[in-house]
DNA sequence: ATTATCTATAGATCTATAGATAATGC
DNA sequence: ATTATCTATAGATCTATAGATAATGC
């Protein structure tokens, strides 16, 4: 990547002695690309600190045990920046009853996170694999919490008579997969998807998951297709 | 597992000799069994041969190298067993225009190969995060296929004004999404998915995939709620 | 006679530590 | 004076090989 190691080439100064809190957050954004492209076992804390430019020691320094630097990963809040913001307007389109807004809400903003956070996603799903103690953590704080508001949004539209009868909980497995599934084909895997742009990706999935649940009433938009 | 050691107790005369081929297929099914669990860099060839019952040196003179014993279960067309079959049945409901019968189809044998197949799919998703070639490989024999299939298969169905407009491929995606989601959530990552059995969550992604494609004439089979 | 297997070990690599050095802040 | 950093290395582990041994098939 763009780190460096000891060149004293580069329009910087070469900052050779970075303080302690500078370091470790270093430490902690290289290993996050090293883990994430390799996997906790396939990644050696020699790379890591290479790619800092500093020896082992210092990494050991920071961290006890390489073990230690993973947790730290994980345990990293700076990763759920964003989530509550997410959250209120999801709320706000839901009191509206919008549900194409919401739906749209929801399944652009995952294609964007594992858009902007490739790493770090690629990093949950090795975590996920390792069953990793943490991984099952992310899932709960992030995604349950989620998947718990929404599918009571389900329940009460269906109630309302606006959506289709059917278990609430997979009509919101359904909108979610499909939005992961695209974005963790593209981003994480790297494999050439449908030749359409993320946002009509998004237009796409956000009208048919709507037709899969809603009565048929409000959610065609121009898209009807009646020959 | 249920595989011994050295132990010379048990049922079984603790067969110590086995023939080339019978020794080759037991390490080739014990290393899908570890590598599926702690990935390539996590699982030792060491850890494989002991579960054999075996010294290290028998799995090198199986294998000139542990890449080559990860190629080997990658290349195992075993594992494509069954696709043919399948493939057929899709065809044969395609013919029929049972579009119900052929997202069943689908969907259910995605959640069974999932079901009984763990390991190689969890194999299959470390590959995938290795960036591994074959990997790769095993996508486009199996996925691309059924997708290309399912693609053309919208496509005349839209052309016959049974299914919506909208981006064929969008609409496989959805559905094949669904799927993957829901049965790799419940097999390689061991979430607690929703309380019900695989056969009701096939029923419930099967009626709303089609609800989501369908254009709302055949769709509806005693689920239609309209309060 | 053939070959599946073992023991022993080389050579590389990997995590982690000890002790010395040099840059920073006061 | 403090502390970020380096060099050197211990100790463990890991892949892979060489050479000896013993079970099998003819």
């Amino acid at each position: 990547m763009q780190l460096q190691p000891n060149t004293v080439s580069g329009p910087l100064p070469s900052p050779r002695r970075l303080s302690s809190d500078d370091r470790r957050r270093q430490l902690i954004r290289t290993a996050v690309d090293l883990f994430s492209r390799h996997g906790f076992s396939g990644t050696r804390t020699k790379d890591i600190a290479a790619a800092c430019g500093v020896s082992e020691a210092i990494l050991f320094r920071h961290f006890a045990t390489k073990e230690d630097l993973y947790r730290a990963i994980l345990d990293d809040q700076q990763q759920e920046s964003g989530a509550d913001e997410w959250m209120v307007e999801m709320r706000a389109l839901a009191d509206k009853r919008d549900d194409a807004g919401l739906l749209r809400c929801l399944i652009s903003q995952i294609v964007k996170s594992f858009r902007e956070n490739t790493a770090f996603h690629r990093l949950m799903m090795f975590a996920a694999l390792d069953g990793h103690a943490l991984a099952d953590l992310f899932h709960e704080r992030m995604g349950l919490s989620t998947y718990e508001f929404l599918r009571g949004y389900v329940e009460r539209r269906q109630k309302e008579g606006a959506f289709r009868k059917g278990d609430p909980g997979a009509a919101v497995l359904c909108a979610i997969a499909a939005a992961k599934q695209y974005a963790s084909g593209k981003y994480l895997f790297g494999i050439k998807m449908l030749p359409l742009t993320d946002d009509a990706i998004v237009e796409q999935l956000t009208t048919m998951v709507l037709n899969g649940i809603g009565n048929g009433n409000g959610a065609r938009k121009g898209h009807g297709a009646r020959k």
